[in-house]
DNA sequence: TATCTAATTAGACGCGTGTCGAATAAGATA
DNA sequence: TATCTTATTCGACACGCGTCTAATTAGATA
């Protein structure tokens, strides 16, 4: 188990660690709102609003569903669930002290992004590729599927080639395609999957 | 329930979102530790690591006992077990949407506090003056007695009439006094003592 | 197609806070 | 008493991050 843990944790606590979006969190956990609601309920401008609600996204915190050109957002109560349970126990906390893991997936990633956040290059070696595929993977949400071509539109922020990212993705079971239509898998179905230690998530 | 539950949460989340604080949480979550052991394994000063140790006294997610000249700090568990209760359901987590109380305990005290950080005088009003002593008498440690000494030392910090504030402690029976001994009582021997509304903790 | 609405992205600015070195406090030891 | 050890407080600095306005994207409607 790397230390991953505790920078996952970390990042929740720092995306509550915040008056604005834990009153976001706060106001989705009771129903769905759109932007617009949101910011004037927190009393901030849209696009901040904004800025923090793709925090909380990408923390799987919230869930975004559009409808025209409204964007309603909801909870997920699962992630802060999990949080919850390792805090609740000593050992649990106790894992914290862990020193920041070198050769951790993070790590690894960080050495071929640049400075605009994109990849510099695809590594070739197969545990660094895996490592920055299932980051990368994660980019996609898990409910819901993809046209081709908006899985290379997300792609295309990252690197160039999103024809062999996606391939790849299909490769090593991170995603699934069926008629053009493309549909991240769950993390359980293909971590460890090429028999290097499990990425904790 | 006033808001300043939320802001309680608040606290906790702001104190976590660390990563040396997560980190000497794990380490005294493990077993006892002096401050020098807790810079050391940080990779921080000792001024930083009594700083952060500070801040997580003051929640009272660790505690300190002191052994000549080396403080021990070790974990306690309980508020964050609380924290975790409440992010554990919905409902727990709709509450946050609260709008930050005006009236609440911590907006009184504000009124009373100068840039200096301490009262510029003392309420008269009751309401008033029992939210600025409950806020003050927490800056006692709950588990330990203080000659009259120390208290002086400690209340001069915020206002130079000690004497009266002592008395007010006992008067509202936040402490209690025994040949010259003090203590402090548990918030919940004293809060609505005055038939004010109770103050979250 | 042109326009309007809702949201996101980009860029800039200011404040909070984490860090350090230096100074101070408090206890132990010679 | 003088010195050494451990920890805290003080003051200053730098950087990260939350916020805003302006610009852009994307969809709806006329």
């Amino acid at each position: 188990m790397t230390s991953t843990q505790t920078e996952e944790l970390l990042k929740f606590f720092k995306a509550l660690a915040h008056e604005s979006r834990l009153r976001l969190l706060g106001l989705v956990a009771q129903r769905e709102h759109s932007v617009q609601e949101l910011a004037a309920a927190v009393g901030v401008t849209e696009p901040t609003a904004s800025h923090h609600l793709a925090m909380l996204r990408d923390l799987h915190l919230v869930s975004r569903r559009t409808e025209g050109n409204t964007h309603w957002y909801a909870y997920v109560p699962d992630a802060l669930a999990r949080l919850a349970k390792q805090v609740l126990s000593r050992e649990g906390v106790a894992k914290l002290a862990a020193t920041p893991a070198r050769n951790s997936p993070e790590a690894i990633v960080a050495n071929y992004l640049g400075d605009d956040g994109k990849l510099t290059h695809i590594p070739a070696q197969r545990k660094k590729r895996y490592a920055v595929l299932s980051w990368l993977v994660r980019k996609f949400e898990e409910d819901r599927t993809y046209a081709e071509r908006e899985v290379n539109e997300l792609l295309q922020r990252y690197h160039w080639d999103s024809a062999t990212l996606r391939r790849e993705f299909i490769g090593y079971r991170m995603m699934e395609r069926d008629k053009g239509i493309y549909r991240r898998l769950s993390d359980f179905d293909w971590r460890s999957a090429d028999g290097s230690e499990p990425i904790a998530y």
